[in-house]
DNA sequence: TCATGAAACGGACTCGCGTCCGCTTGATGT
DNA sequence: ACATCAAGCGGACGCGAGTCCGTTTCATGA
């Protein structure tokens, strides 16, 4: 049952990587996103990525922890890409533009990701949350939740307004549902707007 | 991959069931029961559980589908439990009271249900979704949604207001965070009341 | 250039999930 | 009481995930 989490980015081990090993990573990587792509990827297995890519499976694991790992690894370049968005790209997004507005658009870039990458989100299952990224994501929430609401509790606060957007509930309104994404993306708004505009009464004063 | 999923309650038969079968289903649910208790959700297996019944790894398949069908068999007798006190109990819980009290109420007790029984619901995992349990609960959010807020999107809302409960979140505050049950709770009341006053401006207006 | 050790490799192995199918058993009608 | 047969039973089986360990390969310093 492994619990170890190395918390390193599998993209960027930079520094001293043997070169065989740096090879085998981008075959691997290459490999899956095409199976999946493909596939769909719930449908392939690990030995299947390994004989794709031409490596033992031990190397696959070695590098790549397990399935959940692998998924991340492949979402990495997608994250990255949001994560420029957030920090350096123009408002609403980026930095700018008022908390709310820059949360809502935050928001809508969220959904985008989920609907566009929610098979290997999916994937990921759990384990997200003890991922770099998820932190990433989670600052960026609560530092807009802290200006907007001083003295709400911002770091828990933004796990709560990650919930809406979570793979799961997305699926499942889209397929079992059969909802328009249109229509997820406006409840999804309502609902983190009043998240970020605050509760009425009880433990937190408006 | 199985997905024809027979939304019969696996306690409920009543009506034509073969006396075998219901002795069997009796002994797998409390030796589930107790192997769960005893070593945790997550390290008994499916045989395990069907060697400590002493029924046959087929008996149980076909009974209970999956391993995330027999957790839920397990919820069951829970569930019905909270339904119980949501349907007839008293107010604010119960039928009675305002619909925010009675929503706060609810969210409360949920928390309650799924610290207890949070190690079954993640066991049960996103097939939640198409239960029959769950879409009770929906159904009821949607009620106390429509009744204090008509002109909201109520179907889709209820499911991002039962979001944040969601056992995996949950559990990542308090494993990972390590947070005390209390403020995830005033934090989460804080959050579904935002949702419940409604966002402010964009598509819903106040 | 070559010796050397650490890192990487790969595939055989274990284990758990879920399926399949030939056998058994209990409900029903006569 | 008995024949009939659908429903239930159970364990052998297949498959995919993840581990282990003997072997190979690269980087480094002499």
């Amino acid at each position: 049952m492994g619990s170890h989490f190395t918390p390193i980015n599998p993209l960027a081990r930079a520094a001293t990587e043997r070169a065989d090993a740096a090879r085998n990573r981008r075959k691997v990587l290459d490999a899956a996103e095409c199976l999946f792509a493909e596939r769909g990827v719930s449908e392939v297995s690990m030995d299947e990525v390994a004989a794709a890519a031409g490596v033992g499976k031990g190397t696959l694991y070695r590098r790549f922890g397990d399935r959940s790992g692998l998924a991340m690894a492949v979402l990495d370049a997608h994250d990255r890409l949001l994560q420029h968005e957030i920090l350096r790209g123009d408002p609403p997004l980026g930095p700018g533009a008022p908390p709310c507005e820059r949360l809502l658009a935050f928001t809508d870039a969220m959904i985008d990701h989920v609907d566009r990458l929610g098979e290997l989100l999916q994937a990921v299952g759990s384990s997200r949350y003890r991922t770099s990224v998820y932190a990433a994501y989670h600052l960026h929430v609560a530092m807009l939740l802290r200006q907007a609401r001083p003295e709400c509790d911002a770091p828990v606060l933004a796990d709560l307004v990650l919930a809406p957007l979570a793979p799961d509930l997305y699926r499942h309104l889209t397929e079992n549902r059969g909802l328009p994404k249109a229509q997820i993306t406006a409840a999804i708004r309502d609902a983190i707007g009043g998240i970020f505009a605050g509760g009425r009464g009880d433990g937190a004063p408006r």
